[in-house]
DNA sequence: CATATCAAACAGATTTCGTGTTCGATAACT
DNA sequence: AGTTATCGAACACGAAATCTGTTTGATATG
């Protein structure tokens, strides 16, 4: 962890570059009280990250409409409320178990809430692969495929035949969206093939979702809400979603 | 990097036990002339990197005749050397080539070396894999497999599999030992599996080897040194074992 | 039960890291 | 081409984190 005050500019920086599309150095200096130098690196910082776009004299907001925002920033979001969820989706799994877990800021903590148990696990990500290794009691599968930038999620024909051949006990898989009527859904197509592929693979499906996702729908269709053994959610999801999940066979778990 | 003076007192800690054997923490602290608080807190760190066994009272090498050095002490060793040889490994190679790359350290070296080229490039080390997230230019495609402990070298069918759908123009291995008489040889059974998959799915195949490795030959055979196009090593490697695989009509070439 | 070893907690010293300033270089604009 | 603003590197200061040693109570060993 580095230091607090850095994290605050950070944010505040990338906040108001998405609000305002584009800003300059000198207003981004103007507005967090520190000197230009400071912005100009923590621009090349955040540049880095995927965060933002670079330009002489400031930077602008590279998020375009109905885009997904970058790891990066997700991966600190509502940190708490994905911790809950990770904890409790880690008590839907029986020691033994094989176990493959999707890409994403919340299954990554769900791997986290994995690695010290005995299970086989495979996971989406190589944030994940790495947040598991040397983990003594489990055995850590790795899938083929090309990471995906920043969010570092294996796609392409490698991961869909690595997937192929295997049988898992559960599937844990995330969403940018899901809800009753359109079912699961993400944006990016190659990690819904992805998606689908593992969930093909096991036996069971566990999705997990913070409460936003229920009221967003994504480009790529992965499959319908009947399609999923459980989700796991946070307990300000909205009554009328996860009931209509609940009509549709689906076991809701909120915490 | 951390402090200088802890990565000393490091070095000399693995160093005395490798020596002799055994050592208990009292002798490890006026060894070191520090106290015995910090001998438990490194022995802590390097038992966790796999360098050496904890016991009430000291540390023990476990470090068995004819076995690897775990991969945290190899990685700092002849680092220079490495480099070298890892530099012109990478002028062999041509922009647009799609190039596979064995684990170890030195390959790591080689891996860095191809980071900023324009290639598609197949790691089989997750350390690997790592340093080669984020290049812009370069188009990665990771295998599947198990990584093993440590070394985090990809292992096992799924591997296999990943390099069977594949070809490339030239497979970068890293070895054991290697010699004109026993030719190229691992220490792990699985590893010279993955080795052997990697050479047979590429039309031209470069050794990168240290000068000590020809002085060696480990457990596992891979292939024959005839197997091989290139050779790429120190200046300070024998004559007599550069000539031979010269005579096995293999391009040998010192750095 | 006695003794040695250990781990946690605290405090001081050291180092690293972040930040601001200056200055020469570089890029954009007229 | 000239002018102006922006940038990046270098240096210095201050803050924060890290490392180390001591103490003390807990734990394991014989």
């Amino acid at each position: 962890m580095k230091g607090m005050a850095s994290a605050d500019r950070h944010r505040q920086i990338t906040d108001a570059v998405r609000q305002t599309g584009q800003l300059s150095v000198s207003e981004l200096a103007e507005l967090t009280g520190s000197s230009e130098m400071t912005i100009r690196r923590d621009l090349e910082i955040l540049a880095e990250q995927g965060l933002l776009e670079r330009y002489r004299g400031g930077a602008r907001s590279l998020l375009l409409r109905g885009e997904e925002p970058p790891f990066a920033l997700r991966e600190h979001d509502e940190l708490e409320i994905k911790r809950r969820i990770a904890a409790a989706t880690a008590d839907l799994i029986a020691d033994g178990e094989a176990v493959v877990v999707d890409s994403g800021t919340t299954c990554l903590e769900v791997a986290r809430a994995l690695s010290h148990r005995r299970l086989t696990v495979m996971p989406l990500s190589l944030h994940a692969a790495n947040a598991l290794v040397g983990a003594p009691q489990l055995k850590l599968l790795l899938p083929g495929g090309e990471p995906r930038p920043g969010e570092l999620a294996l796609t392409g024909p490698l991961t869909e035949a690595s997937l192929a051949a295997l049988r898992f006990d559960t599937a844990i898989i995330g969403c940018c969206g899901l809800n009753a009527a359109d079912g699961l859904t993400a944006y990016d197509l190659a990690d819904a093939a992805i998606k689908r592929a593992a969930m093909a693979s096991a036996r069971r499906v566990i999705a997990v979702t913070d409460a936003a996702k229920f009221s967003r729908t994504a480009l790529a269709f992965v499959a319908p809400a009947s399609a999923l053994h459980s989700v796991v959610t946070g307990s300000d999801a909205p009554d009328d979603q996860t009931e209509a999940l609940s009509a549709a066979g689906v076991v809701v778990r909120r915490v």
